[in-house]
Parts: structure tokens; sequence; C-alpha cells
DNA sequence: AGTCCGCTTGTCAGCGACTGACGTAATCCC
DNA sequence: GGGATTACGTCAGTCGCTGACAAGCGGACT
């Protein structure tokens, strides 16, 4: 694999967060970032399809980590506690991306189009949750819905835990899934 | 109000759906669709504020009858509940635009940057259905909640109504409803 | 009737996002 | 040490989208 091309890849990320933090998406433009970054344009579409990707790179990591650890979550019938115990089994990697998630979850907020980016990572995480409970034996329906839940709930809980830098996910997570569980009946 | 201009509008949007389907939505440019309306590029970035918009047009207006029917359901406790009989309270105007919404749903369903405009579009009802809710008396969280279920078992309705003319939708929405507070315990 | 006014559209110039093609320097591998 | 990747720079071009200005058109007012 190559090892060149990740320094110019990290450079860019970091360029890029702190342009937007500072002056908005919008008005930054993908020269600027790779110019900061030592780079040129060109080079910056070659590591990123578009400048919104940027600040959505290591969703895949994400992606892979969450499938993993719903299959390694022990024997529970139930697909929403296979959820739970789960997400929480991501806390250290959510808390070692911490710095960089708090500036980030600001400019995506303040940008319509990145908002909207963000919905399909979203999406496509309930997508592989569904795919990791089918796994587990789970009925497809019944899986597809239960990520839909767990997903909606765990985004709650780390809409409240971002920019709160002293809060535990775990209590705000149970919170969010015994408010979800209320909310139906 | 203006009379004229409405009717560009529609050919706009007509011409683009038609354009999208035979094509697809990549391979076509604002500029032939607009000129297939009979009118310049310019007009049609006039009436619409981007190339996707011009598929979501009406939206507003689905807005505001889900605001209206939430507002309208007599008295339950239960927002699951309202949400549901208001949900059913739109069906006429899904019928209304049945013949639209199937091809739409196939060019949206190929095309990931429609996806994530759907996505955003599909927040904004939740939302609406929240505020909606919260004005009946029910207290913020339990609501955004609510509309967050509700919302999701209407997509899931929708989903399996579009492409089935013979459909009914009532059922449909039983079931996702059903299915989804079964799928919570 | 004539004039003024608001609204819609056309035209033009321009920026930024993104892409394909080609050349080049560094790196890897045998 | 030479050939093959690999990462990057350069260039040219398309498309999405916007601001500014002018032109046509109907409706209102006198």
């Amino acid at each position: 694999m190559p090892r060149s091309g990740e320094a110019v890849r990290r450079r860019l990320q970091e360029a890029a967060l702190a342009l937007y933090c500072e002056h908005g998406y919008d008005t930054i433009t993908a020269a600027e970032i790779a110019a900061v970054a030592g780079v040129t344009e060109r080079t910056f579409f070659r590591h990123f399809p578009d400048k919104r990707e940027v600040l959505f790179a290591g969703q895949d990591i994400l992606r892979a980590e969450l499938a993993q650890a719903i299959a390694e979550v022990p024997d529970a019938t139930a697909p929403l506690t296979v959820l739970g115990q789960a997400f929480l089994a991501m806390k250290p990697i959510l808390e070692t991306n911490r710095p960089f998630t708090e500036p980030r979850a600001k400019i995506i907020a303040a940008t319509p189009a990145l908002r909207e980016r963000q919905l399909a990572k979203i999406e496509s995480l309930q997508e592989t949750a569904a795919e990791a409970l089918a796994a587990r034996g789970i009925p497809h329906r019944q899986a597809v819905l239960a990520a839909q839940i767990g997903v909606a709930a765990f985004g709650l809980a780390l809409q409240e835990w971002t920019p709160n830098p002293a809060a535990d996910l775990e209590p705000l997570l149970n919170e969010a899934f015994d408010d979800l569980r209320n909310a139906v009946r």
C-alpha cells in the first residue's frame, strides 16, 4: 500500500477543517485548501471525490467498526439491545476523534450542503447496521426497522455528547434508547 | 400574484422528469431541460435554485398539509396514533400526484445526488411533524422522537405503495406502524 | 391614448466544482 | 541499475450557478 500520499491526505483534511471553520464552507475554494496543504487543486480531487467528502473521510472505518461490533455482541435476542451494546463498544474510537468532531459538527450544522451529505452517511450507517443484524439471524424487515430506530437513538445521544466535553456516552445512550421506547407507546 | 411564469415552471418540471428518466440525471444539463421547455438556462435557475430541486417542488405544500393534518386530528393522546391518522389524511394528495411519484422515485433511487436531497426533504418533514406535535402540547423531546419514528414508518409504507398501483395505503401504513412497535421490544 | 410600473425573460460575462489527458519525478521491486 | 508503479503538476475543457443589465409585456392610473 502506498505509504506516501497519506500525509498529503491528512494535511488536506486538516486544512479543510480549519479553513471551513474560520471562513465558512461556501467561501472557501478547493484550490485554497490545496494551497494551504501545499498541493494543487487537482490532487485535492484525487484524494477526495468532492469538496464535501473531505470532512467525511473515516466514515468507512466507522461503518466497518460498527459491523464488527454488532457481530461480536454476545447473544442477545432483542435487536435494539444488540445495537445499544455495539454503539457502546465504539466509545474509544469516538473519543479518539473527539477533538475533530466538535468543530466538524458546527460547520455541518451551519451548511445545508454538508448536512445533506451527513444524512447520506447516516443512511449508509443504517444499512450496514441492518445487514449486520440480518447476519445475526434477525428477519430482514425487523433488522431494517431496528437499525433505523437504533441509529436514530445513537445520533440523538451523539448530538448531546459532542458539544459536552464532560459528558459520558453511556448514560446518554441509555437515555436515548429509553425515550425512544417510551415514545412508541 | 404572478399568474405568468407558472406555466414555464410546470413545463420545466415535466421536461426535467422526462429527460432524467430517459437519459439519466447526470448526462442531462440544465440547458437541455430549459431548451425542451422553451426557455433559457438562466430562467431555469430563476425558478429552481439548483438542478435537483426541480424534482422536489411541491414539498413545501406537502409539509403544510402534514402540519394541518396533524393539527386537525381529533384528540388522541399517543403521538404515534396522531401521526398515523394524519398520514392517512394525506392519501388524496398522494393519489393525485401518483403518476409522477413512481418515475420520480426511480430516478432518485438511481442517483446518489438526488437521494441526498430527498433525505434532506424527509428531515424537514420530520421537523414540521415535530413542531406540529409540540403545538398539540406534546413535550419537545417526545415530539421529536415520535416524528422521527412516524416519518420512518410513513416512508416505509410509501416505499411499498409507490411501485404498486393496486395497493391501498391504509393497511400498509398500519403494518409499518405495527412492525415498528414490535421492533422496539 | 399615453405613460409608468412591476414582472418575467434573454443575454453576457464570470467564478468555482470537477474531469480527462499527458508529462514527470520519486519510489518500489527484482 | 532498469523497468514499472505511484503520486503529483499542468493544461484545457465542461457544467452548475450567479450577478448585472437590457428588453418585452401586461396592468394600472390619469
